[in-house]
DNA sequence: CGAGAGTCCTGAAGGC
DNA sequence: TGCCTTCAGGACTCTC
């Protein structure tokens, strides 16, 4: 499945890959960084500066997570989820990172920046940081035993797990028209898919954006899942790509920047087929494609 | 139901 | 140099 083969790159056509938002291989990023910081720590404190997130933060949220122990921190898509007490006391802090958001853990005490919205004050004299510009994440509370919520109700499959198949996106398109890369990037129907992944994985499996979803066959989603999967997994591999205001759960504000076949890209050289890249617009949407190379 | 548009927000980038 | 405008994007929400 044809993502990266780095050693058949091209050369250095572009200067710096400007992605930035927080897709599903940066959420498990986070998630990975965050465990061993979390699992069996007890919050004793929670500090909202800003509440205005994507829907307001609760304001019951210090109440209710004060004194838990969180037992583990989840994924499903884009949604993290802390799974914090136990039984009748059990619950889960849902957090979503937007398109700018990061969460890290640093020492107690260091002074908030600009845009550190929400601290969570651990027992080991350590904090988790919730840092998000542009404000388009979330930060919820979900009591209960299980992490039941709309958000969460009608999500379609992990592209990772079990059930997402070349299979899944057939049956799911058939008498759809609008157009596979809209597709791909409904949750409903595979989750995390964001807008970069979506157009690097219709590079690696050279299928055109543009293309109605009901009208591709049964093999070409097979090569589309298989890119999707891989697109995905080199991804969470490398470490997660990132962009300027993406910091990595140890605090860390590194990003490698990962190098992307289309995305950003227009104008320059398909690092394939050395056609030239296009960028057009798809629902209010940039979507990158090599015209030689997918069709 | 599906499709398309609108919405929130800030910072970067471009124009003059 | 600095102000003003435009744009980007996740994903819910609304309209047709």
């Amino acid at each position: 499945m044809a993502t990266t083969a780095l050693s058949n790159l091209k050369q250095t056509d572009d200067t710096k890959p400007r992605l930035h938002m927080p897709e599903l291989p940066e959420v498990e990023t986070t998630r990975i960084g965050l465990l061993p910081k979390l699992v069996g720590r007890r919050i004793q404190r929670v500090v909202v500066r800003e509440a205005r997130l994507r829907w307001p933060i609760p304001a019951n949220i210090s109440v209710e997570l004060k004194g838990r122990v969180v037992r583990d921190v989840l994924r499903r898509g884009k949604y993290l989820l802390w799974d914090v007490g136990t039984g009748t006391q059990g619950g889960f802090l849902l957090c979503h990172l937007g398109m700018s958001g990061s969460m890290f853990a640093i020492p107690a005490g260091r002074a908030p920046d600009k845009h550190d919205h929400v601290d969570l004050l651990l027992d080991d004299k350590s904090l988790i940081r919730y840092h998000d510009p542009r404000r388009f994440g979330a930060i919820l509370w979900i009591p209960g035993k299980t992490p039941t919520h709309a958000l969460l109700d009608n999500l379609g499959p992990e592209p990772l797990g079990q059930e997402f198949s070349g299979e899944h996106l057939f049956q799911r398109s058939r008498g759809r028209s609008l157009s596979v890369k809209e597709f791909i990037m409904n949750a409903q129907i595979v989750v995390g898919v964001g807008n970069i992944y979506a157009s690097e994985s219709l590079f690696g499996a050279g299928v055109k954006p543009t293309i109605a979803a009901g009208r591709i066959s049964k093999g070409r989603y097979d090569a589309l899942a298989g890119a999707i999967r891989a697109t995905l997994s080199n991804a969470i591999a490398a470490g997660g790509s990132s962009l300027r205001d993406y910091v990595q759960a140890d605090g860390q504000p590194g990003y490698f920047q990962q190098r992307t076949m289309v995305y950003d890209r227009a104008g320059k050289r398909c690092r394939r087929c050395d056609g030239t890249i296009r960028a057009i617009r798809q629902g209010q949407r940039s979507t990158f494609f090599c015209p030689r190379c997918q069709t």
